[in-house]
DNA sequence: TCCGCTTACACCTTTGAAAGGA
DNA sequence: ATCCTTTCAAAGGTGTAAGCGG
């Protein structure tokens, strides 16, 4: 797998001391990212990735599971992820693929999970895959949970990112990485709408064993009423459609085009860019060409509605491509900081997060922890010295609300700290073009993107 | 009528505490 | 007393089916 990686110093100021110092090298090129289970998810991806999303929240599957190498063994870092819209569509299932249906919906609150052992030193962050087995996806805008929201029948992608930082505090002086998987998009349903991602799901999800054709399940599934058979009559042929056409789908297969056998072992060097989408077939407004376009840019394939947050140029040396540069320039020079409402699985337990064989093997070979142990519950960051210059501070976020709360707010955020969706209502062109100011009011800032420029 | 969403359900895995043995 | 393994029940993750509502 082969990811995008997007790295986005965020000095700003004088690092605090906590602040893990780092070899230039090891910040600008040596981490390394790579998605486990890349043909796992090549296989849904080809068919069009599916995840479903439910009220009390729906974990993901595949999940989302990757190795980390590159990272300073004592230095800390903390892992996030978010969910970014694919474009600004909203899709429908129409007998057997995608299609746009229309604009996409106000996106919900931006949720962002931070990974349960945040932050940890690098050295346990490579020892073995890092996984995110425990996020869970949900459509309830007024979650409490700490769930990411999103909409159903929407598309998106998850973004991985590597902040080096002692602790939540230093994150924003920090450097950090972000990095994707074209394999990884998908589409949030409430309902599997392709009847193979059903079948792929079944056939490789241990908790849905019970489906399998082989499984003790032939009796609940024969015991269905005549009626539901009825029903299911309609739906059948659609289904048939799906399952029985084994002839590879043109839809897929379209745009997998120049993806051979081969290909899967080369992604394990992230390295090259490979555009390949289960949407090729589909007319999305954005579609194809632009996402091609961000892939052919290695950056972090953001719609194009966010380009207004992006800085217009990156003030230190410039590792981005080209391409990267011109895209740039081409936005807005406004600074737009978003801060993500940060969260984590609501059943984290930040003992298990800092287990203690893993404490003592990092304070034994590296610097002694001296941070808040409760960082990663569920945090909602506020906005804090938002309106630092572009050209100077990267306030991504802050974990420093406007009048230095203390800790506690992050680690026993109440529940009325997940905003309400009408805090949020705003749609990307307006999202856009949202002014410069800052509230207090974490919601206004819960937009994507979480980093809201980026430079590789 | 259509389509997306919610809910209840059965089936299954995972998890962690308790019990037992070395 | 400690450590390890086994057992077992509870918790929770699945997709399905049925019904609801816009």
């Amino acid at each position: 797998m082969q990811p995008i990686r997007d790295l986005k110093p965020n000095f700003s100021g004088p690092p605090p001391s906590s602040m893990a110092a780092a070899p230039d090298g090891y910040l600008q090129g040596n981490i390394r990212m790579t998605l486990k289970d890349a043909e796992l998810w090549k296989s849904f991806h080809e068919i069009g990735t599916e995840m479903i999303i439910t009220k009390p929240g729906r974990r993901m599957f595949p999940h989302c599971k990757v190795d980390i190498s590159g990272l300073i063994p004592c230095a800390k870092y903390i892992l996030l992820v978010d969910m970014v819209p694919e474009d600004g569509s909203r899709y429908k299932w129409n007998k057997d693929k995608w299609e746009v249906a229309g604009k996409a919906e106000p996106q919900p609150p931006c949720r962002t999970y931070l990974h349960p052992d945040s932050p940890a030193s690098g050295s346990h962050w490579m020892k073995q895959p890092v996984s995110f087995l425990k996020l869970k996806l949900t459509n309830n805008t007024l979650d409490q949970h700490g769930h990411i929201i999103l909409h159903s029948m929407h598309r998106y992608y998850p973004r991985f990112h590597i902040v080096q930082a002692d602790d939540l505090f230093s994150v924003r002086w920090s450097v950090f990485q972000t990095f994707t998987f074209a394999e990884t998009s998908f589409t949030a349903v409430t309902a599997y709408q392709n009847t193979r991602i059903t079948k792929l799901k079944i056939d490789h999800n241990p908790f849905a064993k019970g489906f399998r054709d082989e499984g003790t399940n032939k009796k609940r599934r024969s015991n269905k009423s005549p009626g539901s058979a009825e029903k299911k009559s309609k739906s059948s042929e659609v289904s048939a459609r799906d399952s029985e056409d084994d002839s590879p789908q043109d839809f897929c297969r379209q745009s997998f085009e120049g993806f051979d056998g081969d290909e899967v072992d080369k992604r394990k060097e992230p390295v090259k860019e490979k555009t390949y989408s289960p949407w090729g077939r589909t007319e999305s407004p954005n579609g194809t060409e632009a996402r091609d376009m961000y892939n052919a840019e290695q950056l972090v394939p953001t719609p194009a509605s966010y380009q207004p947050y992006r800085f217009n140029e990156y003030p230190g040396k410039s590792p981005s491509p080209p391409s990267s540069a011109s895209r740039s320039s081409a936005i807005s020079g406004r600074f737009e900081p978003r801060v993500p409402d940060l969260a984590t699985v609501p059943d984290h337990n930040s003992s298990k997060a800092t287990r203690p064989q893993d404490m003592a093997a990092s304070s034994s070979s590296c610097a002694p922890q001296n941070l808040p142990q409760d960082l990663t519950g569920v945090i909602n960051m506020s906005v804090g010295q938002t309106g630092k210059p572009s050209m100077i501070g990267h306030p991504i976020y802050s974990p420093y609300p406007p009048a230095e709360q203390p800790l506690g707010q992050w680690s026993n955020t109440p529940p009325t700290q997940y905003p309400a969706a009408h805090h949020l209502s705003t749609d990307y062109p307006s999202q856009a073009v949202h002014p410069g100011y800052h509230h207090n009011n974490v919601a206004e800032w819960s937009q994507y993107p979480l980093f809201s420029y980026s430079c590789w």
